[in-house]
DNA sequence: AATCCTCAATTAAACGTTTGTTTAATTCAA
DNA sequence: TTGAATTAAACAAACGTTTAATTGAGGATT
């Protein structure tokens, strides 16, 4: 076998657990139900990835890049005004995030209980590097005197909590927006996204804008 | 034993219930786990309940009530102006949601993977009153020309969500507050309710105010 | 007042599965 | 022919649940 049908191989199978853990949970779901779904034998996910715990961090592993470069980018774009890197901000992460539906739920159930240090660590790093950079992107709109003096990491929990609330209860969701009960992810996102982008946008501009009043009056 | 007693001993498996299964997810947590913290024989809890997972159905139900007549009061409520009205819900949710973290995880982990339709209706039917009371408080804003017209159920999910994003990741919150790695519940909850409370009041008068701007400039 | 009876409460033990992991044998391309 | 890849089988432990025996308080009978 080649080195390229290997990492397929490899790949496939933390395709497959990233859908079921993201289905069931991390304790929802056998090693049994992941070797059966990808069609390879009980003893190859030992003999990838050593045990099912260290499956979980290979699959933390091979998503963790998966919002890393974008940001950056958006930083360093001198054209943008942060009017519209926060636009951009927004489209990206409601995206990224409906997109890779399975693997935020993963991030956000599996961060409770924490399971082992190097998960935990793992977890908390990428969502400080995230922080990090959204937290560039207000502060450049602060000294150009766009932006209002706000609680950067709260205003952070509102935008991913707003998307999470709404990817981690599907059934619910599905009522809001007038879905049957069990509708494919495809057609959950394509109705969700607009509205939550529109949504998160109006309110970013509204909290954000140092024209506007937010304190008690 | 008398009745007195046969209910307290099963509100006390209960409420055991709630710690492991909000700790370590339901999958995650054992009947022998529960009987064991509960002090009670392992035949005890098929005895009381039927089974695990009607055990869970019967924790969302002892606690499904938690939330309810305080928003109903709040509707009735004729001497509040929808302002004041915001802010107490602002305070009452985080408050709520805070001092019942373990139940509240549980709400919207298991709601992920829908283990029974009785369990999932149950917990949409509870999601679905809280919006409506929600609803009628922005509603009567509106009328009364305060508040701009705005996504409801949208700006829900961001009310839930922000706090929630707090709740499901206590490691990384700890962070945030710049606590210890492993601060017991009630520290983290006095450090993070009036940070949380601040945020969540500009932000719904800056999202609600209908003398502020959130449309795209 | 002492005895018996009843039945819910409680127990230890066992049930049959399923769990994650390992072993030892086999396959097969290099 | 070598060694990594793959397999079926077995492992012990943990799982949810059931069983059958025991306890013990409360009402009825003598």
């Amino acid at each position: 076998m080649s080195a390229a049908e290997k990492t397929d191989k490899r790949e496939h199978i933390l395709i497959v657990a990233e859908e079921l853990i993201g289905e069931n949970g991390f304790d929802g779901t056998s090693v049994r139900d992941i070797a059966h779904r990808a069609g390879v034998n009980l003893a190859m996910i030992s003999y990838y990835f050593g045990s099912k715990e260290k499956l979980l961090e290979a699959l933390i592993e091979f998503r963790a890049g998966y919002s890393y470069g974008i940001l950056e980018e958006l930083n360093k774009d001198q054209t943008l005004s942060p009017w519209d890197k926060i636009d951009r901000l927004v489209d990206f992460y409601v995206d990224k995030i409906l997109t890779n539906l399975r693997f935020h739920n993963i991030m956000y159930r599996e961060s409770i209980n924490i399971r082992s240090d190097e998960i935990r660590d793992r977890i908390i790093a990428i969502k400080m590097r995230n922080l990090e950079q959204i937290t560039r992107i207000i502060q450049d709109g602060q000294q150009k005197k766009l932006f209002r003096e706000v609680d950067i990491p709260m205003t952070v929990g509102s935008l991913m909590g707003t998307i999470s609330s709404y990817t981690q209860a599907k059934p619910y969701g599905c009522q809001i927006l007038a879905l049957g009960y069990d509708v494919n992810d495809e057609t959950y996102r394509s109705k969700l996204a607009p509205r939550l982008k529109a949504h998160l946008k109006s309110l970013m501009r509204a909290h954000l804008d140092i024209a506007n009043l937010g304190l008690p009056r």
